[in-house]
DNA sequence: TTTTAAGTTCCATTATTTGGAACTCGGTTT
DNA sequence: AAACCGAGTTCCAAATAATGGAACTTAAAA
């Protein structure tokens, strides 16, 4: 498991993180027999999440979800670490050019965090949009991202995939997909063959820093009942000027130097 | 400050305040000058956040900013702790009905936290946007919301507030603040008169639980050039619908029982 | 080359976390 | 009524992890 390993505070944010996975308010007893901490250790940890706004306890019903003070926190990681801000006019090019759905995603631990997304009909909402994690084994942006990860950090990855299969075409296992990432590093952009969801197909390419760090990835989505893989490369060009003027910007982005904060309030 | 006292998980929380605060990629020089905490223990911290994605570290640059982790764990607390999801509809409802920007808010700590938003059909530039934290003793949701907070939770609350004057209309002092709280409790609805935003009025209504719990607050705002107090008061009946509703709804939405996952994943 | 600042590691001391067990509190059964 | 039960909460001595002063390593500046 992911928060193990980094003392008590790894523990707690694995707490936060079965919190959050629930995806509905849970009961302490829940938490408890999902996790192997005893129980004290379990009932303290969430009571130091609780009154640091981490995750919220609803006393009339006797249970805990994830806390607001993580949205304000998101707020913040949303606007500046992320590539979001950056890449917006981007995305809104190329969505635009490509009249396809387009994405925008990073890596957070070894899934595929979705960033942003122009979808070709209607508008983002910023946190039930973006937010979103997927597998990155089975994703064009996920492999075009492992494909130019460290060799070293591609390996710890690689032990988080869990290779389920969820159509014919998924890569089976870390031979298939390593195979298929030095492919994608050779021509600098991958495909998503409906190894995720039938039907689904994309073409994805990471955004790389000037050092070959590699900061994200963008795709471009599309079904296959009204394009194919042949007519989604065409796009290649444009989606690579794309991720690679966002890397540049997101180079120069450095310190907008006044801490921005206009208004005074805490 | 609000992160010391809950052990060392307070303490790295605090930390992750204090990147996320600053609103850019940061220097460990940077944070460590504005820390109470020794050297080699904000740098332990900030290496356990890190390898744990809370914040991400860029190795080019040498920098710390709040990481993706977040807006994941922010995603699910966005989706079912707050009230965001259950209030949708009625947001609509409302800002369709009012023509008017419409808010619902939470408290996160001693701040008002915006949880979502819709805009008028001619939005006016404002501080608010979802994910944002403002101040609680100077706008009408934050008021709304102190008023119904339990004797001792308020008394807590209100000396974490900064009574900072953004507007000659904001209130001054506690007293003030406790006098207009009483109203609003009397009422069950308060104004912003100008006390956040010069030009920026708005009428808001707390969403009270069964038990009198106070869940978050809604709000309508509008500007002195296009509105004004009596006519938002108007709305008055409408909001308080639509909060019961939602407080309504929020109390039966209780454990949509099957966990949603739909997809394997993890 | 020397100096300085930033970042990183070390390790004995110290303080915190740990977790088994005992306790409390509603509600249910005998 | 008394006994029981399960969920949640508190206790405290033992075990463990956090601490922080100081020394070390770079990398850049003088």
């Amino acid at each position: 498991m992911s928060g193990s390993g980094d003392g008590t505070v790894g523990k707690a944010l694995g707490v936060l993180d079965q919190v959050a996975g629930f995806g509905r308010p849970v009961r302490f007893s829940e938490l408890l027999e999902q996790s192997d901490l005893p129980k004290a250790t379990l009932y303290r940890l969430l009571q130091t999440l609780t009154n640091q706004g981490m995750v919220a306890y609803d006393p009339e019903r006797g249970v805990y979800s994830p806390g607001m003070r993580l949205v304000r926190l998101a707020h913040a990681a949303w606007a500046q670490s992320s590539l979001a801000e950056v890449a917006r006019p981007y995305l809104d090019r190329l969505s635009r050019e490509a009249g396809e759905t387009v994405h925008l995603a990073q890596l957070d631990g070894g899934h595929v965090l979705y960033v942003d997304k122009r979808n070709a009909a209607d508008p983002v909402e910023m946190y039930s949009q973006s937010g979103k994690v997927g597998p990155a084994y089975c994703t064009g942006v996920g492999k075009a991202m492992l494909a130019h990860l460290p060799a070293d950090d591609l390996t710890r990855v690689l032990k988080q995939q869990s290779f389920h299969r969820f159509t014919p075409a998924t890569l089976p296992d870390e031979a298939a997909l390593r195979a298929e990432l030095a492919e994608i590093r050779e021509h600098g952009y991958g495909f998503d063959r409906e190894e995720h969801e039938p039907g689904i197909i994309c073409v994805a390419v990471p955004i790389l820093s000037g050092r070959g760090r590699c900061l994200g990835a963008l795709s471009v989505t599309g079904t296959t009942t009204r394009t194919n893989l042949a007519e989604l490369e065409r796009l290649v060009p444009r989606i690579k000027a794309a991720a690679q003027a966002i890397a540049e910007e997101a180079q120069h982005w450095r310190f907008p130097d006044r801490p921005v904060e206009a208004e005074e309030e805490r």
